[in-house]
DNA sequence: TGGGTGACCATAG
DNA sequence: ACTATGGCCACCC
């Protein structure tokens, strides 16, 4: 694994991609997954969001949800309410651990970024 | 080798 | 709105 740079890379496209998030926008996993080839699946996109916490350039989790616009990723935070909490500062509404107007606020990489 | 588990997703009913 | 299923792929027993 420590010889194994694949995922290493992968995650760093991930992380790179996350960045481009615009404040107050956000987006989902699968996007994230095809925007890069998906020669991985989603999955794998958000096993690389486990490591982003770490990384020392900061990574805008907080901005990447699920295909329904659920946080379901919020467990993983410092906090349980830190996701939505930083979404609220840049004024997304969440309820129920759900995004108000999801689509008003989506991001799609492979459109946002012209491929 | 094989089963269970994910910050997932598309589809079907 | 909901559940069930199959695909996905790396990880951990």
């Amino acid at each position: 694994m420590t010889n194994d740079h694949s995922h290493e890379d992968f995650f760093q496209n991930v992380f790179d991609v996350v960045r481009l998030i615009p404040k107050g926008r956000v987006t989902n996993y699968g996007a994230i997954a095809k925007y890069l080839g998906s020669a991985r699946s989603s999955r794998m996109v958000g096993w690389a969001m486990n490591a982003s916490h770490s990384q020392k350039k900061k990574v805008p989790a907080h901005r990447v949800v699920n295909r329904n616009g659920e946080l379901t990723g919020r467990l993983h935070f410092a906090t349980p309410f830190l996701m939505q909490e930083l979404l609220e500062k840049e004024g997304i509404k969440v309820k129920n651990d759900k995004i108000v107007d999801f689509e008003k606020h989506f991001w799609e990489p492979m459109k946002e970024l012209e491929m």
